[in-house]
DNA sequence: CTAAACTTTCAGAAATTTCTGAAATCATAG
DNA sequence: CTATGATTTCAGAAATTTCTGAAAGTTTAG
């Protein structure tokens, strides 16, 4: 298959990049493919217009599959599989990000959970109380990124369209809800 | 310097960490390293904490002051540089979302930007249109990503934490807000 | 069951990234 | 200016990651 040149720079941008988001140029480069490719196609293919082997495809479509966005399936009279991405950019986007949480900020908070639960025992090298506060802020702020994400992939399209349009805007609204609570929230008036 | 065993497995773990979230081990090591040190700290005892070479902790400086996260300064009678991070956690974090958004957002916006640029001026080849959809969606999630970034990243860190409690909850300030202004928005009813 | 069509695996090759350490550079006290 | 104490650079070594392609495995038509 020959990509026309747009679709090739696309595609081979996705390679570059991805190693900034956590998957290598094959991944990167085959999750482009399949997202502005309207029908399924085969690994063969892939390889071919990618110009990659056979077997990298295979495991570039396993990982792939690690993170769910890619969906196969047959054609009539047909062996071969054929591979799309699982959902719309919004539903693919959800999913990488889920993913991202899971891989870039669950590891650290397990980390420092145990970090803590040690803290509590007795022990004649504790890490001194500086490390401790600065670990737990740093737990705290993963910990509500984390729910911040989760929260996030569970919101429906609709709503959390208009919560991005919103962007800073945000800051309006929660004043707004500072008034309408009582205002009790101890924010600073610079 | 010695670590107590705990801080060690802090400094450990956001090493082995560091290249999911876009540095290199030891970038990540010196990190954790000055996070958790109240007193600055200087090259040649990070080296021998670490157990990594002089040079690769003047390298990996470089980094983290390109990141922003590292200042410097020196003793009275003393030529040595001593180092430290540049500021509280929340602050080191705004840091680090906004060069993870130049890095990982921009070059995209860019090349599709190009990509859209292109595709106006008349061609023999062009993307198919399903293509361009793809990408045009993908430029707009991008875009708003990118915006919310920035916004984040100017907010005063009060009313950032404020955001932050409220995870989901944000939703029921929508419908607040909705209310307030009318509620023109066409949001879903699911 | 068998053979053909296809996919996955994985050992080692290739490419890339990280790290070392000696040499070059820089800064300052005297 | 010079010597000393420090930092930075960078070529090549080491480590790690990615990729290939042949062999092993799987599925299905007949």
């Amino acid at each position: 298959m020959e990509l026309d040149s747009r679709t090739e720079q696309f595609v081979m941008h996705f390679g570059e990049m991805g190693s900034r988001w956590g998957f290598n140029r094959t991944v990167g480069q085959i999750f482009a493919l399949l997202v502005i490719q309207e029908e399924a196609i085969s690994a063969d293919d892939i390889a071919a217009t990618l110009h990659v082997s056979r077997g990298n495809v295979s495991m570039a479509l396993k990982e792939l599959s690690s993170w769910q966005l890619v969906r196969s399936k047959r054609l009539p009279n047909d062996r071969k599989d054929y591979y799309s991405a699982s959902g719309s950019i919004w539903q693919l986007a959800m999913k990488v990000i889920e993913e991202r949480r899971k891989r870039e900020l669950e590891p650290t908070l397990s980390v420092l959970r145990d970090i803590f639960l040690d803290s509590k025992t007795p022990s004649h090298n504790k890490p001194q109380n500086y490390a401790l506060e600065q670990m737990k802020e740093i737990h705290d702020l993963l910990e509500t990124s984390s729910r911040w994400s989760q929260d996030l992939a569970a919101m429906p399209e609709s709503q959390l369209r208009t919560l991005m349009k919103l962007g800073s805007g945000v800051s309006k609204i929660i004043d707004i809800k500072d008034a309408l609570t009582g205002g009790s929230a101890k924010r600073s008036k610079a």
